[in-house]
DNA sequence: CGGCGCAATGGTACCATTGCGCCGGTGCAGTACT
């Protein structure tokens, strides 16, 4: 059977539909793979046209597409931007708390009777079983999950919805599934297949190098040193840029001192009115305010072409978020700078936001709460006295151990075979330790980074699964010498870069990295982890595995 | 886990040190009000 020619077809849709002249790098196989009605796993830095893999392949199939998307800001824009052409067949609308039930009716009868082809939906929408029965009486042909990174980072106590999606998506009528996100590494890319329950997907990943960034990192020892080493990079650099820091406070404190030091900055996080976050970013958008001080909550939608450096006045979480941050930058192609300005002092912020250990007493009262009924989370707040923030990450791990459900309006219950209330409570706290162990490996692994003499880009890359061979060019470690220097002394390491390893107490891992007398290995239940090379050898700790 | 602000303490009359408690990101949706 000859193989059905997809290029001119989507061409075609580009060019028509979206006003596209040609596809990019990047776009053409996952595309192809969702008109096969593939599941995919696309990894593709925004900017580089993510969103068009999803809406020409779905002009072309039969049914509509259910977008999964977390932020109701992002869909807005998304949809605006469908929209804007005024064409029907890549109409767009949306349910959400946004909308009346009079809109959200529409919206689905607009899909039901072929005026628009795609529904922008949340996680806590779908998780409301009147709604998900809803939109399977829609028969979609495809559903596309947006930023599904967050699957990963919220997931398990954030917005607890999302990991249900896997489920949701089977009762929709299990449509090929088509999963977006701008960067994955390995153990996060595990995360979205698994819990998505993504069937044999293929895999794209493009575009993780970015070589138009300037990577750089910078020990600070004090506060001090640190606000010089940001003010001499305001000086010297171009303007607009990002200054990522922890807190909200940081980031109100930060923008003040440096508009009075003339630098005029504004700061934007999740604590300010929904009015003064969307006046702020379409200032940044606009160029009206081109030195932004904030913390994560600035992020995903951004797409500005133009943003010439990105600082880090903290340390992030993970590589994930620190190459999602600094990938805002220089989106035009021209050169960005990425700064990433570090104190030791920075870790003990993000080992307190991964959450402190759980209560086995407080998770059984849970656990016990939920047998009285099908209730809401504020009412069990009110019940259990626990803390909005604890009954998240508790709801969360009761979930992933079968121990509660959501039902109708967003109702929790105790589903059937569930487990008793102290083994639920003994399961939540094995699954929070088995989650930990990997959560600290990722931190450690954005420590490793900042401290590394070896490439940098070398480094990140290698923690997201892709060998660069040789050193970027493109980095501070690079220009000085010392990446150069390292690259030659290297010798070939025990193992083989990428072949599976086994060890005594971690099981089964695949080496990442060498550099210098240590390597990296990804064990596939406790994360990364550093060894060095010499005891790896003498000790004999670990052995070549079948791949 | 560590920084910060405030209060108590200390030796000696106002200022420095110590100690303690508190705070800290990401957003959906529903509910209660205007």
């Amino acid at each position: 059977m000859k193989l059905p020619v997809y290029g001119p077809r989507l061409r075609r849709v580009a060019r028509k539909h979206f006003g596209w002249p040609s596809l990019r790098t990047g776009q053409f196989k996952p595309m192809r793979a969702v008109l096969r009605r593939r599941d995919a796993l696309v990894v593709l830095p925004t900017g580089a046209g993510k969103s068009a893999i999803y809406q020409i392949p779905a002009v072309l199939l039969p049914g509509p597409t259910v977008v999964v998307s977390p932020l109701l800001a992002l869909q807005q824009d998304q949809i605006a931007a469908l929209n804007e052409r005024g064409d029907p067949k890549i109409r767009a609308v949306r349910v959400s708390s946004a909308e009346t039930p009079k809109e959200q009716r529409e919206a689905i009868e607009a899909i039901r009777t072929g005026q628009a082809e795609f529904l922008f939906i949340t996680p806590e929408q779908l998780s409301d079983p009147e709604r998900l029965a809803e939109v399977r009486a829609l028969k979609p042909g495809l559903v596309a999950v947006d930023e599904a990174h967050c699957i990963s980072a919220w997931g398990h106590d954030f917005r607890p919805d999302y990991l249900a999606l896997g489920e949701m998506i089977k009762q929709i009528g299990r449509p090929p599934v088509l999963a977006l996100t701008a960067t994955a590494s390995p153990p996060v890319r595990e995360d979205i297949i698994a819990r998505l329950r993504l069937h044999k997907p293929e895999i794209h990943v493009s575009g993780l190098d970015r070589r138009n960034l300037f990577l750089e990192v910078a020990y600070c020892p004090d506060e001090d040193y640190r606000w010089r080493r940001l003010t001499t990079l305001l000086d010297e650099g171009e303007r607009p840029g990002i200054i990522y820091v922890a807190t909200r406070r940081a980031a109100e404190e930060l923008a003040d001192r440096l508009t009075e030091a003339g630098y005029p900055a504004a700061c934007y996080h999740g604590g300010m009115a929904a009015g003064l976050r969307e006046q702020r970013h379409e200032e940044f958008i606009d160029d009206k305010v081109d030195i932004m001080v904030a913390t994560s909550a600035f992020g995903m939608g951004i797409d500005k072409p133009n943003i010439r450096w990105v600082a880090h006045m903290a340390l992030p979480d993970s590589p994930d978020s620190y190459f999602q941050e600094i990938g805002r930058a220089g989106r035009d192609g021209d050169p960005g700078r990425t700064v990433l300005l570090w104190r030791s002092e920075d870790e003990a912020i993000q080992r307190f936001f991964s959450g402190g250990s759980p209560d086995a007493d407080e998770l059984r009262d849970l656990a016990g709460a939920l047998h009285k009924g099908p209730v809401t989370k504020t009412a069990l707040q009110k019940e259990t006295g626990l803390g909005p923030r604890k009954i998240g990450q508790y709801l969360g791990l009761l979930e992933q151990v079968g121990a509660v459900r959501t039902g109708a309006g967003n109702k929790l219950s105790v589903p059937p075979r569930a487990p008793l209330p102290a083994a639920a409570a003994t399961a939540a706290i094995e699954e929070y330790e088995r989650q930990q162990v990997v959560v600290r490996s990722r931190t450690d692994m954005m420590r490793g980074f900042a401290q590394t003499r070896q490439c940098r880009t070398e480094t990140l890359l290698a923690y997201f699964g892709e060998d660069l061979k040789k050193p970027c060019g493109h980095c501070d470690n690079c220009a000085d010498g010392s990446a150069q220097a390292i690259d030659e002394a290297e010798a070939e390491g025990p193992f083989p870069v990428h072949s599976r390893v086994e060890h005594g107490e971690w099981g089964a891992g695949t080496v990442m990295n060498y550099e210098e007398e240590r390597m990296t290995v990804l064990f596939d239940s406790v994360g990364y982890k550093t060894l060095s090379v010499p005891v790896v050898v003498e000790q004999k700790l670990l052995n070549a595995a079948a791949a």
